[in-house]
DNA sequence: CTTTTGTGGAGAATCATTCTTACCTGTGAC
DNA sequence: GTCACAGGTAAGAATGATTCTCCACAAAAG
């Protein structure tokens, strides 16, 4: 932790490297609440607000980031920084990650050879939207 | 309008009708205080409340969509119903149309061959961040 | 050791969104 | 027409996520 905190270039303070261990603990796409209940099962001091301040910081350097929703009414952070998609479910209002390398090139591919007018991309995430099945 | 809202089993009201219009006006994806602030420059006595609520019902049966985002402090509407993707600028913030038939194809038949495990695919979006050229 | 700078905690403040409640409006029955 | 009823709306309060302010503390620098 203290490494990965140091290369981004963040002191490896106490409550950074819970913040940073809690995230990548938890599954799925927390928000800054089950982060902060996460961080306050080791150490019960830590201020939700410090949680939201880290949490901005580590987006910020890039060692997490917030997953889009349409119609989320909080934020929700995924440790997983590397290009990947989401699968939304319109009944249980999952967000399931989905990777695939083949999709990534297809992607990628596409936007090489015919490129945006005005606009230079640096990431892609596709959405799925539908329903979970059996 | 009236047409589109008995057709979506929405009563058309006088305030339904001017949200309906002020959504279509309004370029780009607002948010609902600008639906709001473009109703009131037609009847000023419209509440926000009433926008929320109608913009909510409105998503409810499909006249419109709500724009995802990852670091939205609010909600965008698009009144652009039909699959398409968006221009994510990381500088600017804007969120930019991007409409592509082929790519669509591409996706579609990407999916069509290979399908999702557990998930039922209904509509893709594909999220392109980048910064706007020149 | 002293100064400077960064970081964190507590709680207030802000802002988008939702809820409550009472009033109004259109509709159909009679 | 009157009446009853259902749905829709305005106003403002309430909620809840997020941000800010301010002060104490800790860590680095000199
Ligand atoms: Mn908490
Ligand atoms: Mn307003
Ligand atoms: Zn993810
Ligand atoms: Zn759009």
């Amino acid at each position: 932790m203290q490494q990965r905190l140091a290369a981004a270039g963040l002191r490896a303070t106490h409550q950074r490297i819970l913040i940073l261990e809690s995230l990548l603990v938890l599954p799925g796409h927390p928000t800054a609440e089950q982060v902060h209940r996460q961080v306050m099962a080791n150490t019960p001091t830590v201020s939700l607000g410090t949680v939201y301040k880290t949490l901005d910081s580590f987006v910020e350097v890039g060692l997490t980031k917030r997953v889009a929703s349409a119609d989320a009414q909080c934020r929700r952070y995924d440790s997983d920084c590397s290009e990947h998609h989401h699968l939304y479910c319109t009944d249980t209002k999952e967000i399931i990650d989905y990777c695939n390398p083949q999709l990534d090139a297809l992607i990628r591919d596409f936007f090489a050879k015919q490129g945006l007018e005005n606009f230079q991309p640096h990431s892609f995430s596709l959405h799925i939207a539908g329903t979970r099945v059996s």
